[in-house]
DNA sequence: GGCAGATATTTTAGGTTTAAACTATCTCCC
DNA sequence: GGGAGATAGTTTAAACCTAAAATATCTGCC
């Protein structure tokens, strides 16, 4: 997937654009490839998708405050148009159930009995799977690659939308 | 988005179950900084998408000879219905040709004079999101990084879907 | 009190993905 | 030659995502 190295790399230390390249690629095909894996999965053991077990993973760590839709958006990474979705699905299947709050425009949501269990259920499944899929990466070269992705999400983070679109 | 850690960490070298889930889930949240920053980028300065440019790059890469799409779908780890979609949407825009070939269910793809100007800008674009993104890594981070994630991408691909499903 | 602007959510329209079923073609072997 | 099974790609149905517009509610200021 990555073509031979066919450029003489620079001498000194001048800063090599293609480097940040190479680790992005290397990045996105780690990811992509345990997404499916644990995709597949959750489809296969529990006929659920993983945005569903995520947002029940966002409640449970919530307890029984529950949390706005618009905080689960925000943990999850995607947009209030997909929270919505989520929640009736779940709503729905009586995995989550709506709260009353102060504030009329927020709907805050938490786990019903039946969310909590099946949650768990999946959780002990889904940390299973994680292990098994980074079996090799011994305890040290796991705390290390820690740190580094820490530090990348900083970068990232510190990188502001107008300073990319420059 | 992380919780502060409240179970103390058991003693001695036994194998955290905890530790793979949590690269885990730093691993995503980069991945999805990432795709989401460039995917807007984009979308605003090239009026396209990221699966549409991934596609467009296999191609580059391959040159005149073009590829299959099987072969597309391979490399950019998607299905092939997903690919016939692409396909067919950067033919409608004169960016990619069809090749004949000499087994008839095969169809090879390259990319047109258009494709490959196109290409050529967005690539250049898309290299300099990229480091910008990542600025903040020394040298010898990204390089420390890219090293972990080759060896994390072995074990990925070591752990077969029939050792996951146990 | 009441209106202007901010905030939370839903709706809408369009594009992406997947798995599975289907079509077309090829290869092997009798 | 002619079928059985493999292989390449397309189609289909369902889930998810986004951005942008619409709705509902709240907050602050006159």
């Amino acid at each position: 997937m990555e073509p031979a190295l066919s450029l003489p790399d620079k001498l000194g230390g001048a800063p090599d654009g293609k480097r940040s390249l190479r680790v992005w690629l290397r990045l996105l095909t780690c990811a992509s490839m345990v997404e499916r894996r644990i995709a597949a999965r959750f489809r296969d053991d529990f006929e659920t998708t993983l945005p569903r077990f995520d947002f029940l993973s966002a409640l449970d760590r919530a307890g029984p405050e529950g949390l706005p839709l618009g905080e689960v958006s925000r943990m999850l990474l995607v947009t209030n148009g997909a929270v919505t979705g989520l929640a009736s699905g779940l709503k729905a299947d009586g995995l989550i159930e709506t709260l009353d709050s102060a504030d009329r425009r927020v709907r805050r949501v938490r786990l019903t009995a039946l969310g909590r269990d099946r949650f768990a259920a999946m959780a002990r499944a889904h940390e299973g799977w994680i292990e098994a899929l980074f079996a090799d990466l011994a305890d040290s070269e796991a705390e290390q690659l820690m740190i580094l992705l820490d530090r990348t999400k900083r970068s990232l983070q510190r990188t502001t939308p107008e300073e990319l679109a420059g």
